[in-house]
DNA sequence: CCGCCTACGTGCGCCAGCGTACAGACGCCG
DNA sequence: CGGCGTCTGTACGCTGGCGCACGTAGGCGG
C-alpha cells in the first residue's frame, strides 16, 4: 500500500518499449482513487485515461429502473477509457472505483496521439480491448446461465487476481450491485462459502482463506477469461521487472 | 433477394472513401450464407472477414453444458471478424448465420493491411467495434434484469432493422438458443405478442404486423443500442447512395 | 392424398432468486 | 462505556423461468 509507486505496476505501461514509455512517463500523473469514485458517467466526456496499479475499477451499466450490472472489471492489467481510442469519446456505461488504490492517469489527447503513432502502444491497447470484449461476452453468458454462488466465486477470484492481499474491503451490498443481484442473495452465497471455510466475512472485509476451494465452486467463465487474456498478451515483453507474478500464480493453480 | 448485389449495401464498405474502396473492391468476394453456416468457431483461425449485406450473423457463446447465449448480432451495419484487427485472430465465441443472405468476404490479410494504413477504414472499424461493445454490454445487463418477452421484442426489432422485409425465417427453437432461454419460453412470449396482434407466427416464419406495438413492449436496451450506434457513426459520409433508409425509419419511430 | 417429420402449444411440479420485513451484531464516535 | 448507524443474518411468500412430458398441427415427400 505505502510501498513506492511505479508506472510499471501497470502491465500495459510496463510492456511499452523504452522509447514509447519515455515519451509518456513525464505526463503520467499518480492519483489516489477512493472507493466509490466515479471516473466517468454515461455520455460524459473523458478527460483522462486511467492505468490502475493497485486500484480496481468496475465498468457497469445502470438501467432506468436503477438496477445495475457489472460488465467488466479493470485492474493493473488494463486501462480505463478505451472509448478514447476506439473513437466514441464516451460510452453508455459508467466506471466506478471498486477497490480503493492508485492509478496513473494520462491526458486523453496524449493517449490518442500515442495510439495514432501505431506503435506497440496501439497494439497493446487493441489486444487489451479484445480481452475486455471477451470478459463482457463471458459476463453476458454467465448472467444468463450460472447461479449467484458461481458468479460470486468468479467475481472474487477475478478481483483477488488484481490485488496483492487476500483481504478485500467490500460490503455485501456493493458486491450485490456489481453482480446485479439482491444483497440477500450474496449473504446466502457468501454464507455457504464461509461455512465451507473458503472465505471469512467480517463487516465489510472479505478474507479469502482457501483459494483453491473457491475454484471448485466457480463456473467455467473465470478460467475462460483468464486464459483468453493470457493468450492475447502472451507475446508481450516487459521492459524490466515482470509484474505478473500474481497472474502466473493464479493461472498455475487452474486446471 | 434476387436484386443486384453491391458492396455498398454494407454500411461500412459504403462509407469508405473512393481510394480505399477501389483498393479493396477487386478482392471482395460475394458469398451466399445459408442459415446455420458457421463462420468461425472458438479458437479457430479466421481466414476472412465478412461484410454482410442481406445476411445476419449472430455472435454467440456456447458453454460447456451446451447452453448458449447471443452476445451481439451483425448485419449490414457491420463486419464479422473484428478479432482480426483487434489482434487476437480468434475469439472464444462463435459466429453463426442467423438469417440466410449474402455477404462480401475479404481475405484476412488484406483487412489487416488496410487497417494498418490508419485511414478511414481503421476509424470506421474501431467505431463499429465500440458499437459492438455497447451491444454486448447492453445484452449482459438485459440478460440479468429483463423478462423473456422484453428480450424477445428487443431481438425482433434489432433483427428487423437489418432485413428488408417484414418476415423472418426463424423457428422458436432458434430464437430460444439466441436468447439462451427455453423454447417454451419463446412460445409463451410469442403467443402473447401474437394475441396482441403484433406478430404472426407460422411454422418457422415470423411476420411482424405492428412494429410500434413491439416498441411498447420492448425494454430500454433496444433504443440504447440503436442510439449509440447512430451516435458513433453519425459523422460518416457515404460515397453515393445512402443505404440507411431502414435505420432512419426505425429510429424515427422511436421516442 | 397420406404419412411422417418437424415445429408449435400446453400443462405440471419445481426451484432459484426477488421483495419485504425485521432482528442481531459489529464497531466507530462521542 | 454506551449509543447509534451500518452491515449482516434469517424468514416467508411470490413468481418467472426451468425441466419434462405429451398433444397437435402444418407442410413436405412419396
Amino acid at each position: 500500500m505505502s510501498l513506492s509507486h511505479s508506472p510499471n505496476q501497470n502491465h500495459l505501461l510496463a510492456a511499452l518499449p523504452t522509447a514509447e514509455f519515455e515519451r509518456l512517463v513525464a505526463h503520467l500523473e499518480l492519483v489516489a482513487l477512493p472507493l466509490g469514485e466515479i471516473l466517468y458517467e454515461p455520455g460524459g466526456q473523458l478527460r483522462h485515461a486511467y492505468f490502475p496499479t493497485t486500484a480496481i475499477v468496475s465498468l457497469h451499466y445502470v438501467m432506468e429502473s436503477g438496477a445495475s450490472a457489472e460488465t467488466a472489471g479493470v485492474g493493473n492489467e488494463g486501462v480505463v477509457g478505451i472509448s478514447l481510442f476506439m473513437g466514441g469519446d464516451s460510452t453508455p456505461s459508467s466506471a466506478v472505483v471498486q477497490t480503493a488504490g492508485h492509478a496513473y492517469r494520462l491526458d486523453s489527447r496524449l493517449l490518442k496521439q500515442e495510439f495514432m503513432r501505431a506503435g506497440l502502444m496501439q497494439r497493446l491497447l487493441l489486444r487489451y480491448t479484445q480481452g475486455l470484449i471477451t470478459q463482457m461476452t463471458q459476463t453476458a453468458a454467465c448472467n444468463r446461465h450460472h447461479s449467484v454462488q458461481q458468479q460470486l466465486c468468479r467475481w472474487l477470484l477475478l478481483t483477488l487476481d488484481r490485488v496483492s492481499c487476500r483481504e478485500l474491503i467490500m460490503t455485501q451490498e456493493l458486491v450485490a450491485s456489481m453482480l446485479g443481484v439482491r444483497r440477500e442473495g450474496i449473504t446466502e452465497a457468501a454464507g455457504n462459502l464461509q461455512r465451507a471455510g473458503f472465505i471469512r466475512y467480517r463487516r465489510g472485509h472479505i478474507a479469502v482463506l482457501d483459494r483453491s476451494g473457491l475454484e471448485t465452486r466457480v463456473c467455467e467463465c473465470y478460467a475462460m477469461v483468464k486464459k483468453e487474456l493470457n493468450r492475447l498478451l502472451s507475446d508481450v515483453q516487459y521492459r524490466q521487472s515482470v509484474p505478473t507474478e500474481l497472474d502466473l500464480k493464479s493461472t498455475a493453480s487452474m486446471v
